[in-house]
DNA sequence: GTGAAAGCGCTAACAC
DNA sequence: GTGTTAGCGCTTTCAC
């Protein structure tokens, strides 16, 4: 329906190739010749073909995301504003590939969708076996992760250090004084991949040690693996009144995520506990929520690392080499009217 | 690097039509001859190459989508999700034009870059001039919209009704028995192009006025244009003034979106009000926000909307005509602890 | 610096 | 039902 390349040509009174190099390598063509085939390509209304180039150079200009959760997530959607703020302006589109459970993911690795058809893979969040990081590997092309647990199979990576961050959670719960913490990790965790959780808990229980808590003065509840039927209310009241009924009841609570407070926060209230007076509570992440909360967190910011990793990508895409492949991103605690000196 | 069609053809012993009528039309294969190509196909590790088969049929494969804020948005995210669970399964790759402000929304029209590169363009929740509409009408290719505020220059689209939706916010309010009311618009509206703000406004007006409020019962706080150098806090708290010094204080107060809801709250409470005991809230979205804060509000559901959208764009790609172009979502009201039956 | 020509890997008539 | 053939609209050697 549109005018081709060889119109614009036959228009400016110069070859195809021409043309061609006009768009592609300006530099290579004399800017008089230039600015005839502009003025030609103007008044055809010519858009170059995004498809054509891309069949003919061997390139996808696709980039291919692949996410465990929804991309409507917190995390996911910020980590793709900024992915897209950069790959998007450099000519590439993004296809999400969504693996919520078991057997999308073994479609995902049986049929390699991306396999000739994507430029690079970027994965969020993912926590791969070593099998299938493999199979990602043998690609050929770049892959590289965002909050990946590990570098493994990886070309390059963007990702914050969820264990040191804890840690920092830990100690400043015990700089305010606070003699029994617990931690509680998101109840119903549909994701199986997700990684930071177990980071997360991890670096809790390490640096609480480190700190010098007893184990009595420690109260981890972890993911709960089948609620089935129960409301997410009657969770979040059992964890209450685990936590009320504990033999030594926390001053200092913790959670894995910022999702876990609101309903966490709801059902302390409800149960008569006052936060922060009675009881701190950290979140984790800084997401929409832990605003509105007014909630002390550990904040980050994945639209930046959602840019680097773009950026790295770019880099990689033009075969350049990274001088720092894998980047860690800085977290940093938000001081907010959840959490309280000990009195 | 890898297999084409041909290879495929060779070790199956068939020609490259019937390789390529195999994967884009399988039933006028025979099922013996497809299942010799699929084995082949299979061995030789065979992906069809979409660049290839996107030059030749003329089609990109690839959906505009036209966003004013950034995707990280809660409408945006959640709308992209449900665009990207239908596109994306039937081969589309979306590519995301952000318009965040005058110029890029100029640059975009000047240049068009979607002309011949996409299929298909849908908007979210856009208000563009007739003008702009009349281009994008002009490119032959479907146009659809979602939310957007009039069915002007567009082949399909999904929009919830904001003036009914309002409507019946405040008729709710009166119920309860509320005789002074107020509407809060956002007061730093960044992007000049969000449209149902004044459909709500609207909506908000005429209703308040059909259920017989008399005009000094009635506050309406637009947004402010240009507050410059001043802290959302101070927007917030001088709001907050304006409320407590009208000559009626409202008991019940409407936003526009839920994310005013937050920082009001918090100012609110800050200077003494108890909500809902004193005044009530109500919001409008139902976004993550809304439940951590046990918001009242108007629950849309954007991710459906996208659903449904991205249904629409493929029947008008697949040359349908649909029977009903322009679809309007329910919404319905969310009752939480924001509001209570004035005493 | 520019043009001619050879495809990139597919699809779609059209024959058989 | 399957094979033959002619491109889709570009990019890219290679001459000139």
């Amino acid at each position: 329906m549109k005018a081709s390349i060889q119109a614009v040509a036959a228009e400016a009174g110069v070859s195809i190739s021409t043309v061609s190099r006009t768009f592609a390598k300006p530099n290579l063509v004399l800017p008089e010749t230039r600015s005839k085939v502009m003025a030609a390509a103007e008044k055809l209304d010519y858009r170059i073909s995004r498809s054509a180039a891309a069949l003919k150079t061997g390139q996808s200009f696709r980039v291919a995301l692949l996410m465990s959760d929804p991309i409507s997530t917190w995390f996911n959607s910020n980590t793709y504003a900024g992915l897209d703020s950069v790959l998007h302006p450099a000519g590439y589109d993004i296809s999400i590939f969504e693996m919520a459970d078991a057997h999308d993911r073994h479609e995902f690795f049986a049929t390699l969708p991306v396999r000739r058809n994507v430029d690079a893979v970027i994965e969020a969040s993912f926590d791969f076996d070593e099998a299938k990081k493999q199979v990602l590997g043998d690609l050929t092309i770049p892959v590289v992760g965002m909050n990946a647990p590990s570098t493994h199979g990886l070309d390059a990576g963007v990702a914050i250090d969820d264990e040191a961050s804890m840690a920092t959670i830990v100690r400043f719960l015990k700089s305010l004084g606070h003699k029994t913490l617990a931690y509680i990790e998101q109840p119903i965790n549909t994701t199986p991949f997700v990684c930071s959780d177990r980071l997360r808990k991890k670096g809790f229980s390490e640096a609480s040690q480190a700190c010098g808590y007893a184990d009595e003065d420690i109260i981890v509840m972890p993911s709960l693996s089948h609620i089935d039927a129960r409301s997410e209310q009657d969770i979040y009241s059992g964890i209450v009144a685990q936590l009320l009924s504990a033999p030594k009841q926390p001053t200092a609570i913790c959670v894995s995520v910022d999702a876990v407070a609101a309903p966490l926060l709801k059902e302390l209230r409800r149960m008569g506990w006052r936060v922060p007076q009675d009881v701190s509570l950290v979140g984790f992440d800084d997401d929409d929520t832990a605003t509105a909360l007014d909630l002390t967190t550990m904040h980050q910011d994945p639209a930046e690392i959602g840019r680097i990793a773009a950026r790295k990508t770019l880099a990689l895409l033009n075969g350049e080499t990274l001088d720092e492949p894998f980047t860690v991103m800085p977290t940093s605690l938000v001081l907010r009217g959840t959490t309280e000196r000990v009195s």
